[in-house]
RNA sequence: CGGGGAGUGGCGCAGUCUGGUAGCGCACGUGCUUUGGGAGCACGUGGUCGCCGGUUCGAAUCCGGCCUCCCCGACCA
């Protein structure tokens, strides 16, 4: 294509509400422009990449048996309400009317769809495995859209569904997921970490996202320096070292400790306590029930943990009132020794400890040697507190690391969650009505090229994977009005065009300059110039976009030389 | 939803406190000169100052209401 014919809208200026570098320079090199909070339009060149992206994942999905599908985005709440999802799913699902006042909502995901499709037609374990697949426009009515495309409200996914007959399919088709997601990450030029991970309110027994380092993500995972061991935050677990705790300590004793109401202050009360050796006392009402939540005093709440633990998100933290009439006192003097009437829980870290301070539930009391073992009644343990970077793995003992990332992809084990409640079975061998077994993978595509930028660019702007950039190789003109110039260029364009590459023909009446700084925003891989200097020894310029200086190249060379550096 | 910031030509911003009818850089158009890393000169085009209402002789500027966008947090199948 001819740079002067083509819609590329490239900026000088950093927009000013584009922060995230990805943000930044998909805007400057005219990839998507803004249409609302959380919407963007792709524009030519966005486009092409985004395109590039979905024939990659095709290729690895059809790899591996999965078919591919095209539902509505738009649905009937029945299939929801079938799955019990209609009232599950909160705010976060964008639902309307039609004229006739029928209720329907813009898909966020499609396992009702795709179910509703098996329940129909699948009839007999003969028919399994299936894997299909769609790339479709989710719609998701985020509380805060951010970061440009990262975390939109209209945006396009890759989803698949896997139906098998018992927990070894699942296992197979999950198993054949995580391959092909790693391939995909791969091929885009994305640098992506399998971590186990929360399944949140979707259900299902299991569940692994590909993450992608990156500080402009929004999720915090934890990594072992010394084996294997990766986890989402909301699901890490870690070590921690023995507390120098006394063998025996006395009863518990209350002291005065007048107007101490946090953590902090305790730790600098006279007779106070350090923070690890003082218990976090929170009260949560869980399904309106005021409830107890232990924590080390240096430990942080993790509320997905919670979630998990409680088997329901219907919780909040208590108001200072509900924590008087709960426990007597209000928050910063709050306790759990000799509290029988209410449900506790308390973290790992906790257990076995002695010698801690904890409120009295009684302002301005705290009380001090607390045995949590003895003194304790009715403790459901469990992990509910954030892994801290350089916490001890479980498994090998070596320091965790923890680094923001981007969920670039996500696959769950549902298991018998949808099948069930929705009534999709078919025959097995026996004659008998058996559930389908599901999965359920999903793939950004908008967070790809997002990622693929975070991880790929310089001062200069993009530098893209080769496989999924816009073009493979610009051919820049120094002078266009050069006839030599022009002619030569024209005669690459053909021959790269012919060798099978994509090619940007920079045509344009623009000072040398313009024209190279706009071909590094936009990150082509290749540029070829076809300058004067070169042209009198016969040679071209080559060079690789983020990889040093030009080289000179024969003419009759360049394309072998490309196919070369691109083997 | 809580906190903070911002809406002025396509982009980046000044002007608002102290009211007098809109300005700068870039981009864009025309001409000339220029042509190896965002050229120079000259002339020019383009703005209901987010929206509605109010105060005033007069509002980008003051007052009230609303909308939108960005950032932090909460939230996030």
């Amino acid at each position: 294509m001819k740079w002067s014919r083509t819609f590329i809208p490239t900026l000088r200026d950093d927009p000013a509400d584009a922060d995230a570098v990805s943000h930044r320079l998909m805007l400057r090199a005219g990839l998507v422009r803004q249409l609302g909070a959380g919407l963007y339009s792709m524009l030519p060149l966005g486009y092409r990449v985004l395109r590039r992206v979905e024939a990659i994942v095709r290729e690895e999905m059809e790899r591996i048996g999965a078919q591919e599908f095209h539902h509505p985005a738009l649905h009937p709440a029945e299939p929801w309400r079938e799955s019990g999802r209609w009232d599950e799913i909160g705010e976060e699902m964008f639902r309307l009317h039609d004229r006739k006042r029928a209720d329907l909502c813009l898909g966020m995901t499609h396992e009702e769809i795709f179910t509703r499709v098996a329940r129909a037609e699948l009839r007999s374990y003969r028919q399994l495995p299936q894997i299909w697949y769609q790339i479709q426009t989710k719609f998701r009515d985020e509380a805060r859209p951010k970061s440009g495309v990262l975390r939109g409200r209209e945006f396009t996914m890759k989803d698949s569904y896997s139906f098998d007959l018992d927990d070894a399919g699942l296992d197979r088709a999950f198993e054949l997921h995580a391959g092909a997601y790693a391939r995909i990450f791969e091929r885009c030029g994305i640098e992506s970490l399998p971590v186990e991970a929360s399944s949140g309110a979707m259900g299902g027994s299991e569940s692994v996202e590909f993450m992608a380092l990156s500080d402009a993500g929004e999720d915090w995972i934890a990594r072992c320096s010394g084996c294997g061991y990766r986890a989402n935050l909301e699901k890490a677990r870690s070590a921690l070292e023995a507390a120098a705790d006394p063998d025996e300590v006395p009863e518990p004793e209350r002291f005065a400790t007048p107007g101490v109401r946090t953590i902090e202050a305790l730790t600098t009360f006279e007779g106070g306590a350090q923070a690890e050796r003082q218990i976090k006392t929170l009260v949560y009402l869980v399904e309106d029930e005021p409830t107890l939540l232990l924590l080390r005093g240096d430990h942080a709440l993790n509320e997905v943990k919670l979630a998990e633990a409680l088997g329901t998100a219907r919780f909040r933290p208590a108001q200072p009132e509900e924590c008087r009439s709960a426990l007597g006192a209000g928050p910063g003097s709050l306790g759990a020794v000799g509290v029988s009437h209410l449900p506790i829980w308390a973290d790992d870290a906790l257990a076995g400890r002695r010698g801690l301070t904890t409120g009295a539930n009684r302002d301005d009391f705290h009380l001090r040697h607390v045995d949590v073992e003895r003194d304790l009644e009715g403790v459901r343990w469990t992990s509910l507190r954030n892994v801290e970077p350089g916490d001890a793995c479980l498994d090998c003992g070596k320091p965790l690391e923890v680094r923001k990332s981007i969920e670039v992809g996500h696959i769950f084990k549902l298991g018998r969650r949808y099948s069930e409640t929705m009534g999709a079975s078919v025959l097995n061998e026996h004659g008998a009505e058996t559930p389908l077994v599901m999965g359920s993978y999903g793939i950004g595509l908008e967070r790809i090229m997002a990622a693929a930028i975070e991880g790929h660019h310089d001062a200069y702007g993009i530098v893209w994977p080769r496989a999924i950039a816009p073009f493979d190789v610009v051919v820049s003109t120094v002078k266009a009005s050069d006839a030599e110039q022009s002619r030569v260029a024209g005669e690459l364009y053909q021959s790269l065009r012919g060798a099978g590459f994509e090619v940007l023909l920079d045509d344009r009446d623009e000072r040398p300059g313009v024209k190279f700084k706009d071909a590094d925003l936009i990150g082509v891989p290749f540029r070829v110039i076809p300058g004067p200097r070169a042209l009198a020894k016969g040679c071209v310029e080559l060079a690789e976009r983020g990889a040093g200086p030009a080289d000179e190249v024969p003419l009759g060379e360049l394309v072998s030389r490309i196919q070369a550096r691109c083997a």
